[in-house]
DNA sequence: GAACATTTACATTCAAAACTGTATGGTTAA
DNA sequence: TTAACCATACAGTTTTGAATGTAAATGTTC
């Protein structure tokens, strides 16, 4: 085969992973061969051996793209209005995570990292999930804590507290809508979780 | 191969549905054989072929196992305590769902079927996840509406939200919880949640 | 800047392993 | 005698990783 430049070789790769992503979805990660993805995106199997070690390495690359840390989701809340209560920050921090989640690409990797994979050789998905779940709340904690300390917060809730029913609530709501994107729209029964979760945990 | 009485067969039967349930949490769904599992229980394949149309057949009568709905942990609990308040009630049945968490093959089936399978040939594990949801769904749901004509609930919180709230926040922490077992304490931790939660839900 | 050498970026081919489903066989409970 | 219960043997497919081929892009030298 004759050689790319640097350029067509970055767009090979480029759609060889957004191939991986759609086939992932489909058919789960267990039952698509490298073969399925590399004819998907027009290319062969030495593409990919090329470009990545293996199917694992492969699915790392591809999960590296949903690192979704709360912290950007309140630093583009804050641009738009710095004079937040900590709680509206968080509550509109959420609603921002919502509109992230219309992005169809966004919405397929977290539902192959949730949803259709498994152990791998070497790789655990559950790891993965693990991390991002735990950056998460550390930087929300942060603004609930900032929240007692303006005693926003009802008295008898720990930041610690607020901060798991959150995630929780979030985590699961998303496992839901993952599971069936279509059965109900995740903007509006989200917002409404997420508008009176924060009206009751305020004093 | 002599011939065993049926009492024999249906040991056997446990035992390679056992044998899965082990080898599957271990090394995920996809990634073991039916050889592996006939091993593991000291058998052949032919033995899985017997009694399992195949590993997908085998996969569904280990599922079938973990129904848990709702209702039953409601009734475990009117039966210790008739006057209790729905509020109560829902958040007792809570815990004494923690509870059966406690039960090893109960955790492992239910991790299987949360973390450790995808998809598979005509099975679909997130329709049975969605099933158990909507089972548990409807049950407090009722409940919560009790509660609401009896004006225990908070005004501005709906019983269709408030159940939403509930059914999401457990969702996501007993995901958390399964992907590690040995974190944290699930009762502790999925107790004063429930406790919080139903404190902030009552007028 | 032209000629040459070297890499790059894949396609193609190959061997090996793993897994499945079925078919067959043997023994004993019924 | 029959057929349940399971072991064993067999054929077939799928997938993987590595080896090899190759033509163009890039680097090097004068």
């Amino acid at each position: 085969m004759a050689r790319k430049t640097k350029a067509e070789a970055a767009a090979t790769r480029e759609a060889l992973l957004e191939a991986a992503e759609e086939v992932f979805f489909a058919k789960g990660v267990a039952r698509t061969s490298l073969e399925q993805i590399a004819r998907h995106a027009g290319l062969t199997r030495g593409a990919v051996y090329w470009h990545f070690k293996n199917k694992g390495d492969l699915f790392m690359a591809l999960v590296e793209q949903v690192r979704m840390p709360f912290q950007s989701l309140m630093d583009e809340v804050d641009k738009a209005d710095a004079e937040l209560s900590p709680l509206e920050s968080i509550r509109l921090a959420c609603h921002a995570g919502l509109v992230r989640l219309e992005q169809p690409s966004y919405q397929r990797i977290l539902s192959i990292l949730l949803h259709r994979c498994e152990f791998f050789s070497d790789i655990n998905p559950l790891d993965m999930q693990e991390q991002i779940g735990n950056e998460c709340f550390e930087e929300m904690l942060n603004v609930f804590v900032l929240a007692e300390q303006q005693q926003l917060l009802r008295e008898d809730l720990s930041p610690e507290i607020a901060t798991r029913l959150m995630q929780s609530m979030l985590g699961g709501l998303f496992h839901d809508w993952l599971r069936n994107p279509g059965a109900f729209s995740i903007r509006e029964r989200g917002g409404e979780l997420i508008d009176t979760s924060i009206r009751m945990m305020q004093r």
